[in-house]
DNA sequence: CGCGCCTCCTGTGTGC
DNA sequence: TGCACACAGGAGGCGC
């Protein structure tokens, strides 16, 4: 099963496309979904038309965002949302069943493919946006990133009137954290989702910061696989969903510390994977609201 | 403006 | 065998 992707996927296709892709020369783009360019409000004849003959000068990535600045100026946002994949092929291998985009190359070489089953994700094209697209700069900077502030995200997070999981899933206060590795930082700093952020003192705050970013970085390690292969994908035989979750997934298997068995409860339309015994649930919900006084 | 709920989408698995 | 439904969940949009 392909783990929906998150930072560490992202930054493993970000790798492999700019590999494959930088320095070469669209020449035509086919859309086979209108949904896959649904952000491009122009639609989909003007993002094929304005693509083509541009070059690819670089691959980076915000988040779970991927954007490919271009020659112009301008620039390829892409998200893969749940299912999406980002695929080098040859000319001749057969359409994927779920292909939504094709851009072909000016030296005949390899296609770019963009294939999404559930269509979550999408791709569009902004303008003027090779630096930092207008249409991703609300997303925030990544725990990975060397300009990634700390202090900032304890004072933000301690802040909010909001539960910790939500906040870690909230993309403008920390980026690239999605349901699975959120439940495994929280499962190492032996928090529940629903504990209130304005009552995380500054240093579990501070740890709960750690923990994300040794879950992100031990899991880009483990999916750093080698880019030889003609080949790029969001891969889920990394390893590390075979051995590293403690807590996502694990419904009824006994926690790794404790020995008691892993609970899964409901939460926004999805699932919250949590130790029964090391993450006990707050007694308590947020403290009402007192900013009103204003 | 902050927060939280709803919705988009389709293949897979399960229970009756 | 077939149908109904739960489930996977990122993030924009909107209501309060």
């Amino acid at each position: 099963m392909r783990p929906v992707p998150e930072l560490p996927e992202v930054e493993t296709v970000r790798q492999g496309l700019a590999k494959w892709v930088t320095g070469r020369r669209i020449t035509s783009v086919e859309v086979h979904h209108p949904r896959a360019v649904r952000r491009h409000l122009p639609g989909a004849e003007h993002f094929a038309a304005v693509l083509a003959g541009r070059t690819v000068v670089d691959v980076c990535r915000r988040g779970k965002y991927l954007w490919l600045p271009l020659d112009s100026g301008d620039a390829i946002i892409g998200h893969l949302g749940m299912s999406g994949q980002l695929l080098v092929q040859p000319p001749d291998a057969p359409d994927e069943t779920h292909l939504r985009v094709r851009f072909r190359f000016a030296d005949g070489g390899s296609e770019l493919r963009f294939v999404d089953q559930r269509t979550f994700g999408g791709l569009a094209y902004s303008e003027g946006g090779a630096e930092l697209p207008a249409e991703i700069a609300h997303i925030a900077r990544d725990p990975m990133d060397p300009l990634f502030s700390d202090p900032d995200f304890v004072a933000g997070l301690r802040r909010k009137r909001s539960e910790v999981k939500r906040a870690l899933l909230d993309q403008t206060l920390i980026s690239g954290v999605g349901n699975i590795y959120a439940d495994e930082a929280l499962w190492r700093s032996r928090l529940h989702g629903l504990r209130p952020t304005d009552a995380l003192t500054k240093p579990a705050a501070t740890r709960l910061l750690a923990h994300v970013r040794d879950v992100l970085g031990e899991a880009l390690v483990a999916g750093g696989t080698s880019f030889d292969a003609l080949y790029v994908d969001v891969n889920g035989e990394s390893g590390y969903f075979d051995r590293s979750l403690n807590a996502y997934g694990r419904e009824g298997e006994p926690c790794h510390r404790c020995g008691a068995p892993i609970r899964r409860e409901p939460f926004m339309n999805r699932s919250s994977y949590s130790c029964p015994r090391c993450q006990p649930r707050p007694r308590r919900g947020i403290s009402p609201g007192t900013r009103s006084g204003g």
